[in-house]
DNA sequence: TTGAAAGCGTTACCAT
DNA sequence: ATGGTAACGCTTTCAA
């Protein structure tokens, strides 16, 4: 049998296509007793409006596009999960694509994002200079919201956490156990990077002790197999320090994680001869030996409202002036075995 | 500015749009200067087809849906960002929608996709009988192919793993390290289940020895704290034994991965009291402690092949009797400190 | 080699 | 209250 269109509707049913579509769309305009007959039919035929056709009327397509680095973590799964709920709640389905990392592979995601015409993007760049011309290009007719790495130069809503508060309360969770001597893993270069390196700071100048340069560790996450040997190597000349430290903060989820491996590997006792606590969101936390003290991220919230931030933004059609938020959610700490006393 | 269009490059250039569709198209009917002229013009401007108006004209739309029970795990992002890979290679993009396992979200994901009118489908039931009328229904417009959960009664392209191989090596290598009591912790009894179970079985017989029930255990994966509980007791009953096991065989990735805290909670040494190996993909394998043992699935070609097969199916016009592949691949078998001798 | 026109399935304006 | 018609942007016959 053939497709059921509007077209083939009206033919059934001796009507036109206007009134067919408009008692489909409960129009005012049509009585109740034809948009009865027209909706109980248009079902029993299992009618399904072509969303394309409809797209390509309204210029709308209720879709979002979300590009983001990758999606090989927790972290990224949660926020992608709590985007998709959000989405499908307000009617939207979501088109994800990865961008690798990679700025090449960002700028074709953003270009084929906006090529099929998506009604608004969620877009977390790979760090604060990618893409801007094009992204700068593409907000000027299509809503954007940027996650996560926030640290963006785009005038829009932006939805991420407080940084700085999480490597805060770590350190000061790591000093009141009578720790002081607290190094930090870090991760590429980016603006979230030293956001969360203020904290670290803040929390030393508060609490009186320097900041010590040794103790700053930048390490390459491309693949885990160096990662573990530029930490291990990082580990091996702390440890050689006339005062070595007593502490790690790890600056991301992947660093914060693979860290207990290293640490295992070199059969250095957590928490007894270095505690470690850092960013990560990954659901074996509990399952790590030791476990895991984690700083957390509102990973389903950041998506949930990215998504509502969004939509908001394309019902107000995008033109009327609008007050750009930067919210910043709280992060939230999880003591476990690794940092214990 | 307006938005440049077929229409609007005519005008400009005082061509039909005709002209100018197929010189953008490379037609054999439009001269080399034309095209030249019309493709210089078009890109000066910026022109961008729009890929709704092409769809609803061709039919077709450059999309592969994604159904998928959820995408926590790593064995699941693997899998994606396989897909995502193939089907760029092959100038479609992807559409992403997860079933949280549940029946009545998987329904109106397959519906969704059937609507926005995909041009295949990727499809990983929840399990063997969820939504198979539906599914049966989309197949006969749409091409599918199912992926991983590959025991899904539908004719067509099936690409999982050698499931039973995977317990069977993981088993043989333990028998092979002295241990001949093994237990084996399983999820939601499911085909993929049962497939896993079938090589613990073989490879006990293959060995001369006896399959004991109470080895067989079952948990609930809904959440990580209830699955703790349970494994938890499970190991407390199984060490209580007589003959307790010597080994643990985890059957999927959150039970592997998991099965380290517990017996970390537990303080049971691993390997030296149990060993412990399992399905998993995680990264953290190393990172772990142990570092455990695992078997590894090929995700990346899992997601390949899968889109590779159901483009091949699509360019076939879906018409022609295809032979229906059940493809398996083979998995791996990754020997760390949890099963060390 | 080029162009006119129909049509994909909708919606929305304007008549009736 | 209902229907005719144009239009969205494109591809594709068919004619010139």
């Amino acid at each position: 049998m053939a497709k059921t269109t509007l077209k083939s509707l009206a033919a059934a049913l001796n009507m036109s296509v206007s009134t067919v579509s408009k008692a489909l769309n409960d129009s005012y305009e049509i009585s109740e007793v034809t948009k009865k007959r027209v909706r109980e039919f248009a079902r029993e035929l299992n009618y399904q409006p072509n969303v394309l056709a409809q797209s390509l009327k309204t210029g709308k397509t209720q879709t979002i596009g979300i590009v983001l680095p990758k999606m090989t973590s927790p972290f990224e799964s949660q926020i992608l999960e709590g985007m998709q709920h959000a989405a499908r709640e307000r009617n939207y389905r979501v088109v994800i694509m990865v961008s690798m990392e990679n700025e090449e592979l960002e700028r074709s995601a953003l270009r084929a994002m906006q090529d099929k015409g998506v009604d608004g993007l969620l877009f977390c760049p790979i760090h604060e200079n990618s893409n801007v011309a094009l992204a700068t290009q593409i907000i000027a007719n299509t809503p954007m919201v940027i996650f996560d790495r926030t640290d963006y130069p785009l005038e829009t809503h932006k939805v991420g956490v407080l940084n700085a508060d999480g490597t805060y309360d770590a350190c000061q969770h790591l000093f009141e156990s009578g720790r002081r001597r607290i190094a930090v893993f870090c991760g590429t270069k980016q603006g979230i990077t030293a956001k969360r390196l203020a904290g670290y700071r803040h929390a030393h100048e508060e609490n009186g002790l320097a900041v010590r340069s040794e103790y700053i560790v930048y390490c390459d996450v491309k693949t885990i197999e160096g990662l573990h040997a530029e930490m291990e190597q990082h580990i091996l000349r702390l440890r050689a320090l006339p005062e070595p430290p007593e502490a790690i903060v790890g600056i991301a989820d992947t660093i914060t994680t693979h860290l207990l491996g290293v640490m295992a590997k070199l059969e250095i006792k957590v928490p007894e001869e270095i505690a470690v606590i850092g960013f990560a969101n990954t659901d074996l936390a509990l399952s790590l030996n030791p476990s895991l003290s984690t700083i957390r991220q509102p990973t389903k919230d950041i998506g949930e409202i990215s998504v509502n931030k969004l939509i908001d933004t394309i019902d107000k059609n995008h033109r009327n002036q609008i007050e750009w938020e930067d919210i910043k959610l709280p992060t939230s700490i999880q003591l476990r075995r690794s940092t214990k006393i």
